[in-house]
DNA sequence: GTAGTTGCAAACTTTTTGCTACCCA
DNA sequence: TGGGTAGCAAAAAGTTTGCAACTAC
């Protein structure tokens, strides 16, 4: 959090790329599963150390969607997401961001607007086919 | 969540009435402190429980913004929030909700979207104003 | 009367932390 | 070489659940 040094550890570098190789914003413990495919004494404390490390120094993205964990984005740069309600399934946005919206709080408020979150809370393609395929 | 009767009892109308009489969001450990004042004997798992139903009937809103522990709010109809970075109160925001976002989710998507949550993440005025003090 | 609900406590899940040994800069 | 970091395990924090007794409808 401070002005403190942080050091590039072989674990570390084994959480990023996980992260940026994966679109499936994963929580800490599949994380941890692919992590020791690699290092294979790594240890969860070390995976949830980094990623809270990773999240403060803004490498990454912490996301917390109406379930009771985390899940983790490799993509650090404010982007939107869609929540399938059905299967859980947590989706990137290619939409630009809407800058507009944190000007008109800030009208509205006084309070300095840092950032904002958006997702949508939707049925997938997938899980409407499945309901379909029941009737 | 089935087609099961649902009883109002004395604990759930008085959950409710706290989440009415509030614009804290508060969490679940808030409402089981206040809950006790009125009945001493309620649980914790009790507040849990209502806290789940009210959810599920659309009576409440459950939040997790960023914390471990989720927040309610007493309002079930959506509304944007906006959330202290430096002391985590939670606001309601007075602004229309912009439904056109959930259109250009389904056009870009194929996706149905049923809501959508926004979120603004700011320094709140108060906040503001202890930081100039420090100076 | 009876099925949904309660209080209690134990269990569970996710995340954090204390400690010693280790290793990156 | 020194201080940030790892591994391990125990603990914390938040939430869920099994069960017998109770109560709203």
């Amino acid at each position: 959090m401070e002005l403190v040094n942080k050091r590039m550890t072989k674990q570390k570098r084994v959480i990023l790329d996980i992260l940026r190789n994966t679109d499936t914003h994963p929580t800490a413990d599949w994380i941890y599963e692919q992590a020791r495919k690699v290092l294979p004494d790594i240890s969860l404390g070390t995976v949830y150390r980094n990623l809270g490390v990773l999240t403060e120094t803004g490498q990454i993205m912490e996301l917390n969607y109406g379930s009771s964990y985390s899940r983790y984005d490799g993509n650090p740069n404010n982007h939107y997401h869609s929540v399938c309600l059905k299967c859980g399934r947590v989706k990137d946005l290619e939409m630009p961001l809407h800058k507009e919206l944190e000007k008109e709080v800030e009208t509205l408020n006084c309070d300095k607007v840092l950032y904002h979150r958006l997702e949508f809370y939707v049925i997938c393609q997938s899980c409407q086919q499945k309901e379909k395929d029941k009737k």
